[in-house]
DNA sequence: TTATAATATATAAATATTCGAATATACGAA
DNA sequence: TTCGTATATTCGAATATTTATATATTATAA
């Protein structure tokens, strides 16, 4: 595996690693919305939620659209669902027998 | 989702989140390995490999064994594999016919 | 046109991450 | 014990991230 490669997942995991923002991925896996509805879902300031969106849209996690008043965003590349799908699976826990 | 899951899921992600880290992930996922080998897979110092593997460390990611004089190295949290497995996908490209 | 709602951006302070250099620790061999 | 190898830790400087505050932009409504 080239450098390159590792350097690139490492991008999309950092724009990933906030709590903040991986609400905001579990939120567009369901539902493309508008920011006022993101926001409406969770407890955190107007321009705190534009700054997380911001990091997601410039590493390409995820795209938008106005309409009209509002801009809908969506999920773009769907690896952000599928890590965010691992980090849900329960983490075994090796019970040894004595 | 409560908050706190969030909250863990990101403080595993930050912890994957950088090139070297994840490398080491991928070579600890073939197989079981000391550090000595760990870093002649790649081009980092001792010191530095070191720090890395104690972030790795101290989120649970991986856990140790000594073996004489060499640390082994392993992967507890199966997690980390899935993630870098996810991050693996090809990007699909949404190709549009006009 | 002006006002208002929805969203984004700039700036700055606080905090966290990264990495190299130096040093410490643990083990096995002699 | 002393030496050498493998690994970890500490510290400090450089850099990046996070957040709040203030301000800007864009579209609709009046």
């Amino acid at each position: 595996m080239p450098d390159l490669v590792f350097d690139d997942y490492a991008r999309l995991l950092k724009a990933l690693a906030h709590p903040t923002r991986l609400r905001i991925i579990d939120i567009l896996q369901r539902e493309e919305i508008c920011v006022k509805n993101i926001g409406d879902c969770m407890d955190v300031q107007q321009a705190n939620l534009s700054q997380h969106l911001s990091v997601l849209r410039n590493c390409g996690i995820v795209s938008t659209c106005r309409e009209g008043n509002r801009i809908c965003y969506s999920i773009k590349d769907q690896r952000a669902v599928q890590v965010l799908d691992a980090l849900k699976h329960e983490v075994a826990d090796i019970i040894s027998i004595t």
